[in-house]
DNA sequence: CCTACCGATCGGTAGG
DNA sequence: CCTACCGATCGGTAGG
């Protein structure tokens, strides 16, 4: 890993444990067991990482919902395997999709505005599924907006609680999460595995 | 409203668009149209803000919970109650919701893990509703911990996108929302009202 | 990668 | 509520 990818690691880590703004130079410096200035020569500003990290979990989320858009599959099957997408790039990244989530406020214009646009272009895809449900049949709701936070909300929280170690694996909170979500809680039968 | 109401209503609103951390003094000042120094002669300190605005909430949520925890009716309705409960508090003041989601790890100690225990207990409140409905048959899942979680992230994304002049009023929002979490996607019957 | 340092800005205070 | 200011700390740079 070259210094400038433990930089990006290391500072991934801190903003989103601390936030950006209340993250410093001099912080990252330290934990890296070096001078603040010397960040310098490998980054170009505290900005410059948080582009970097944003930037690299955008493409990541769009990468993982472009091989399951256009399957030829029922809407419902669809969503569950765009779901699935999500949370696996969550929970294989969860330190940078929490400053994903949380810190992409702190970039500056026109970094900004690319971001928001990916942004709102993703949650476009994740609406068009559910539209495309709605169409057929599959799903009863009428507004798909709606149904699009409320989904994308309750995958977004699970970096806060995620631990690598813990019972369920990506796969299976994965599969447990579409399942509750697409059937609800009065009809789910699927059990957490290990529990 | 006393000028320091004012003041808390002001930061609450910096606090949550710009980040606790990002938000300087100087910045409130200019808002309210008077010089930094003089906050001083109402407020302690900037933190001193974040404590009133976190605990209010706090507060609100506990308050709205406690009328619900102890009715005798069964937990899917008890539930759908809580969450109504939760989804008011959270629609009547969505940017004190939104520093109280989000910048309470800026609180320093020994209030940082008195507001950390509130919080888990709130959360614990849901369990128990969760594990009475495991218990009678009426949900099928086994983990509440993992419904939970799920249940408070997708409320808890809300105030990111709620807008009061929007056309949902905060009790529709509530019904939506319980009934596409209890029945889920492809079971919901409701539809947006005024969609 | 370090030393030494910069201009700016921060939260907060004294005195009126 | 203002003026005037404090010590500390910030992101970042020059020169080696």
């Amino acid at each position: 890993m070259s210094r400038k990818e433990q930089i990006d690691q290391v500072a991934t880590s801190l903003f989103r444990s601390r936030g950006f703004a209340a993250t410093t130079m001099r912080d990252l410096a330290l934990e890296l067991g070096i001078e603040a200035g010397s960040l310098y020569s490998h980054i170009k500003s505290k900005e410059d990482i948080l582009q970097r990290v944003c930037f690299k979990m955008a493409d990541a989320f769009v990468a993982a919902f472009e091989q399951v858009q256009n399957k030829a599959v029922p809407a419902s099957e669809k969503l569950q395997l765009a779901v699935a997408a999500h949370v696996r790039v969550l929970t294989q990244n969860p330190e940078a999709a929490g400053v994903f989530l949380n810190e992409w406020k702190h970039l500056s214009e026109p970094t900004l505005s690319k971001f928001s646009q990916m942004r709102h272009r993703y949650e476009e895809g994740f609406r068009e599924i559910v539209r495309e449900g709605i169409a057929n049949g599959e799903f009863r709701v009428t507004d798909e907006k709606f149904v699009v936070l409320t989904l994308l909300s309750s995958l977004n929280w699970l970096h806060t609680w995620y631990k690598p170690e813990g019972k369920m694996n990506p796969d299976q909170i994965a599969d447990y999460l579409s399942n509750l979500l697409l059937n609800g809680l009065l009809n789910t039968e699927l059990h957490a595995q290990n529990a």
